[in-house]
DNA sequence: ACGATTTATCTCGACGTCAAGATAACGGAG
DNA sequence: CTCCGTTATCTTGACGTCGAGATAAATCGT
């Protein structure tokens, strides 16, 4: 059995700075929340850096995999992709755009819905996407080495706790 | 002793995805860290619907509690705040220019670098983060509700784990 | 059929962030 | 004391995102 040693992080320090200064407030959640947030903030740097080699930026690579997971034919609606992806309607119009403007998608309209469009990934975009993906693992399992795999598990597990309520209630941008 | 039933998020279905259309790759990192990012940026909503009642924006609370936390005089450099807050210098020099504005800080020259510059709170600024935080604090413990104690320590504790290496390392920005 | 409501997408202006570079001052080596 | 690399902050321009509103089509109730 191995014992933590007294390892600190920037959060460690933020919350004894707190108890410090206002000793009648209970901090703790920040210990969960502040450490999920300055972490996807470390994240997206290094997803950034990652794709810099792939001619990729975040953003692309966001609504690409998407449409890749998503199977034969590629193709979904930009309502679609804005829910899975997080953003308002107006950031994915633009997307949308830029991404055509590449060759990475093309975009028609949806012949059972004449409100909507349907985007689909060229083999251009497929291409692109495999190659960064691959990457991108590659170096999320570095960042993920100083745990042990029952522990990941254990991660992925308590987190999904947390996420379940955005996920069910409905969390579409609008 | 309860058993946990087959609840999905949103990660779990993205896993599944990939697992159909790649069964080569094996994307367990996104397990964790997919859950990471999409959760920090539901947080970031929430956040910005619980300051909205108090007048105040997300990226001026950052500021003003990294102040705050810093106890009597409540007086940093910019290079301090930019550390605390993962944003890069020009951003920095951004905010601490419209806040100086609002009244909520004021600047002055580092009497002991000339280069430097140190930010300081003012009574009005700490009246605005302090409500605000109170508040902030009710609503996460909200979203950890889900979480028993332990759970949450634990939580804590893997999170940690994989924050070190980047606030060891430094992780400034430029 | 008709009108009201909802849904899907796009348009556009305001805003915050980033990255690179400019400026100025510090601090150690010789 | 001077030179030079480093450090601290600010300036600037490009860019991506948001949010509100516009447009158009589908859907539902009567």
């Amino acid at each position: 059995m191995t014992f933590s040693r007294p390892v600190e992080d920037e959060v460690d320090r933020l919350v004894a700075a707190w108890k410090q200064e206002r000793p009648d407030l209970d901090v703790t959640p920040l210990e969960v929340l502040s450490r999920v947030s300055r972490l996807s903030r470390h994240l997206e740097r290094e997803r950034r850096a990652a794709f810099a080699s792939h001619d990729i930026e975040s953003w692309e690579f966001d609504v690409l995999t998407a449409l890749r997971r998503a199977g034969e034919p590629y193709e979904l609606s930009p309502g679609a992709l804005l829910r899975a992806t997080l953003v308002t309607s107006g950031t994915m119009t633009n997307r949308i755009d830029r991404l055509a403007a590449a060759g990475l998608v093309t975009r028609r309209p949806d012949p059972e819905d004449r409100r909507g469009v349907l985007v689909r990934l060229t083999p251009a975009g497929m291409h692109r996407v495999d190659t960064a993906f691959a990457d991108l693992l590659r170096r999320e399992r570095e960042l993920l080495a100083g745990l042990e795999q029952h522990e990941q598990q254990a991660l992925a597990a308590l987190l999904r706790t947390l996420l379940v309520p955005f996920d069910t209630s409905d969390g579409a941008a609008h």
